[in-house]
DNA sequence: ACCTGCATGTAATTAGTTACATGATTTT
DNA sequence: AAAATCATGTAACTAATTACATGCAGGT
C-alpha cells in the first residue's frame, strides 16, 4: 500500500485538495503512515492521469487557488480491490532502538538525551491522537469504527512505550548509584 | 541510520560475513530494522571501498567460500560518530493499521483474516525475541544491556498489540450477535 | 518586520526491494 | 526426490525524501 492508495482512501470520506489530504495524513495517519507534499502531490497527479480521481480548480478570494479532487467510481473500485488484496504488514524502522541497542557505546549524557528526546516525541504523538475526533465521542458512526480502533491501538502502544522508557530510566539511576558505592571497592 | 551503519554496528561484536550479518539482522534487529541480502552485500562493498572495514577471503571444504569482514579503527570511529549524532526517530509503516482504518469497507471475513494474519505475525515475532540470548540469561554482560532493553521493549509492544487485537476480535463478536438480534426490529 | 498558514508543484537524490544468477551440501 | 542451508553477488526498478521555487494574507 503506497501513498497513492491512501490518497484514494482519504477521498472516500469526501472531496479534498492535496493540502487537505496532507493535513489528514498528519492528524490521523501520522502514527502509522507518513507522507509529505513531495509524495502526495505527485500521487494525485498520477491518480488523475489514471482516471481514478477527477480534479476541479476552485478559485478563492484572498487565498491561493485550490485543486479539489474527487474519487471516481473506477477509483473507488481500485481502492476496494487494494483493501481486499493488501497483506497486513506492520514495519517498524527505529533509529531509537538501534541507538539503544548500542547503549554500551553511548556516553551517559547522550543515552539520557536519546531517552528524553524519544519521550518528548511519544508525548507529542499521544497529544495528537487525543485530539482526534475518534477519541472523545461516545457513539461512533459506523464509518469511524476503524479510525477508533487505530487511535486506541496507537495510544496503547505509545503509553506502553512510555512506561518501558520510564522504567529503564529508573533502572539506570539505580545502577549509577550502586556503581558509585561499589566500584571503588572493586577497583 | 542506514544498513551500512548497522553493519558497522554488528561488526563491533566481532568479525562476520555478509551471510552472518544477515542472520544477525533477522534474529536480533528484525522487530525494529529490516535488511536483506540486496542491501547488506552492496553495503559491505561500499564500506570496504571507504576503508571502514577490511575483507578476508576464507576458503572452506564442503562449503562455499566466505568473505569475512573486520571493522577498522576508522570504521569504529565512524560508527561512534553516527551513534553520537543520529536522531532517535521511530517510524511505523503499517499496512495493517491502514486496512483497519477502513474496516467499514472490508467484508467481515476479510476483516477477520486481516486480524488473524496479524496475530500470527505477532506470535512469530514474540517467539523470535524469546529465542534471543538476552531474554533468558539472568546476569547480563555490560555490552548486552542494550540488546536486553531492545528485546524487552519489543516484547512489551508485541504483547500489548496482541491484547488490543484480541479485545477487538471479542468486541466484533459481541457486535455481530447484537446486530443479529436487533437489526430486524430496526429495519 | 517576521512568522505562520494557505496552496501548489518539480527535480535530484537516496535508499531499499525484487528478481535474477549460480551451485554444492545436508536434512527431511 | 525435494527442500533447506550455506554463500555471494548484480541490475533494474520503485518509492519516497529533500531541497528548491513561488507568493499572498493575517496575526504578533
Amino acid at each position: 500500500m503506497d501513498v497513492k492508495t491512501l490518497c484514494l482512501g482519504v477521498l472516500t470520506f469526501g472531496d479534498a485538495s492535496g493540502y487537505d489530504i496532507k493535513k489528514y495524513f498528519e492528524r490521523t495517519f501520522s502514527h502509522f503512515f507518513a507522507a509529505g507534499y513531495g509524495s502526495i502531490y505527485p500521487a494525485l497527479a498520477e491518480l488523475a492521469d489514471a482516471g481514478l480521481v477527477t480534479c476541479q480548480k476552485v478559485t478563492q478570494e484572498g487565498r491561493p487557488d485550490r485543486k479539489v479532487y474527487s474519487l471516481t467510481e473506477s477509483g473507488r473500485q481500485t481502492f476496494l480491490h487494494e483493501l481486499a488484496t493488501t497483506a497486513p504488514l506492520h514495519k517498524v524502522r527505529s533509529e531509537f532502538l538501534a541507538l539503544m541497542f548500542f547503549a554500551h557505546l553511548l556516553p551517559p549524557e547522550r543515552l539520557n538525551a536519546v531517552l528524553e528526546e524519544r519521550l518528548a516525541d511519544i508525548n507529542n504523538s499521544i497529544a495528537m491522537i487525543e485530539q482526534c475526533p475518534a477519541q472523545q465521542s461516545k457513539d461512533i458512526p459506523h464509518d469511524a469504527a476503524g479510525m477508533h480502533f487505530c487511535s486506541n491501538y496507537g495510544k496503547a502502544m505509545l503509553l506502553r512505550a512510555r512506561d518501558c522508557i520510564g522504567a529503564h530510566q529508573a533502572a539506570i539511576q539505580k545502577t549509577l548509584k550502586t556503581t558509585v558505592k561499589i566500584s571503588p571497592q572493586k577497583n
